[in-house]
DNA sequence: CGATCCAAATTGGTAAGACCAATTAGATCT
DNA sequence: AGATCTAATTGGTCTTACCAATTTGGATCG
């Protein structure tokens, strides 16, 4: 199938168009017509390809209008709906384990990549989040176990992906480098000593004092939604007045 | 999108057969004249219906033979590469800790439920399977936790869909419906006195003599393995001597 | 009677052309 | 400057024609 149909090979140059950044998210393509002249085929086999894009959810074909790029957030991307307090608890669960799988094994080259990382985390340069997704991904592939690193690479992707999650995690991780810094060292420290234990202990802690943190972050934000609440209540009760 | 465009319809019309066992797996679609004809609309129509479909996963075309209706197990599901072990201990660790979280607060209708499961789970009519998935995800469930619940899904789904661990399992699991019985049992009654530390325990020990017996198991396969490449090398020897 | 071969039938693949439906852009009017 | 209208541009559906690949059925041969 693959590369045995006309429309396959236009499917395939208009997705290399796209991976090139000649046509970004949101951009619009060239119309069927107009591509069936510089590909040298016929309408019918761009409109078979867009449709097959389509299908991919790579693009969106509205009538009259055009051809256009999705961003890849529109995807489908199968998250579940979780709360950011949900995925912390599962995180806790789970991802000690995972370290405490890891610290039984530990290389001298996976410790070497871990201080990096953590390196990283205490950088300025806005790749903090990057290091802390490696720093963790790279301790569940420590763990040589390929069913735990999936786990912990689906984990990170609900938080990184689910909005959900972000409007509680981004507030909290944008005030809370230092302590998440010393806690990322723990870690490392009681891998660097091969004590299962220590790992899943240290790991919890990060997680535990995240959860206080959110449980902050989420009181402001509730108290704010009252203060705004009761703004309303009193330009309403105002205007009634005025009336 | 979606119902808008003509093809679109055709599409789901199509999967509706599909669905309705019209069109089973491995079958052949009528061709596209007479699909075209059935459904009153032009073979370009019907043309763009199998090309979204075939994007899909759902159907494979082939030029002069006709569009064939895709086994599901056929898709790329994204199934890491996990061995059968590699999945056990992932249970081990992430199954037990579902079922500490799911002891604390253990409501009449889940034990009840599960207790069902655990009859189903002793039957003989093939249904044991898809029990014993329930009864674990009813206890995933039960931790009141979307990313938990969403997490022991993916493991059942690696479970039951990879190729290389259903090898493992399956003589295992032909083999062990007594024990495997009892271990349920056992997670049932520390669930039901919402005990966490022992649930923790009971599901651990499922796991532990369920990589116990695929050890057994392993080892067997490995046998017939060298059984087989001795009867191998012994003919290729024969022939060798009657040329 | 079974195996083989070959032509015809059936299947999907590609294209051109016609016309309809929806949107956008530009011109005109107020 | 904003509103309205029209033409241009866009995608949507269909018909027709012909090509490429596979399957089927009948004829022939051993």
């Amino acid at each position: 199938m693959p590369g045995r149909r006309l429309y396959h090979s236009v499917a395939e140059k208009i997705v290399k168009l796209i991976d090139q950044g000649i046509f970004p998210p949101s951009s619009r393509l060239p119309g069927e017509r107009e591509l069936a002249d510089q590909l040298g085929v016929s309408r019918v086999a761009v409109r078979e390809a867009e449709i097959f894009l389509q299908a991919r959810g790579i693009i969106e074909v509205k009538m009259g209008s055009g051809a256009y790029v999705l961003d890849p957030l529109e995807h489908d991307r199968g998250l579940p709906n979780v709360s950011a307090f949900e995925l912390t608890e599962a995180r806790t669960l789970f991802e000690s384990e995972a370290a405490a799988l890891a610290a039984r094994d530990m290389s001298k080259e996976t410790l070497k990549l871990l201080e990096g990382y953590l390196e990283r985390m205490g950088g300025t340069d806005g790749d903090a989040e990057l290091a802390d997704r490696e720093f963790h991904r790279t301790i569940a592939s420590a763990s040589g176990n390929a069913a735990v690193l999936h786990v912990v690479e689906i984990l990170w992707r609900i938080r990184m992906e689910s909005e959900a999650v972000r409007r509680v995690y981004d507030p909290v991780c944008h005030d809370d480098a230092e302590a998440r810094l010393a806690e990322h060292r723990a870690i490392l420290d009681a891998l660097r000593q091969r004590n299962p234990a220590a790992a899943r202990v240290a790991m919890r802690e990060h997680f535990r004092r995240l959860i206080q943190s959110m449980l902050d972050v989420t009181e402001e934000q509730a108290l704010e939604e009252l203060r705004r609440k009761a703004n309303e209540s009193r330009e309403r009760f105002l205007t009634s007045f005025q009336l």
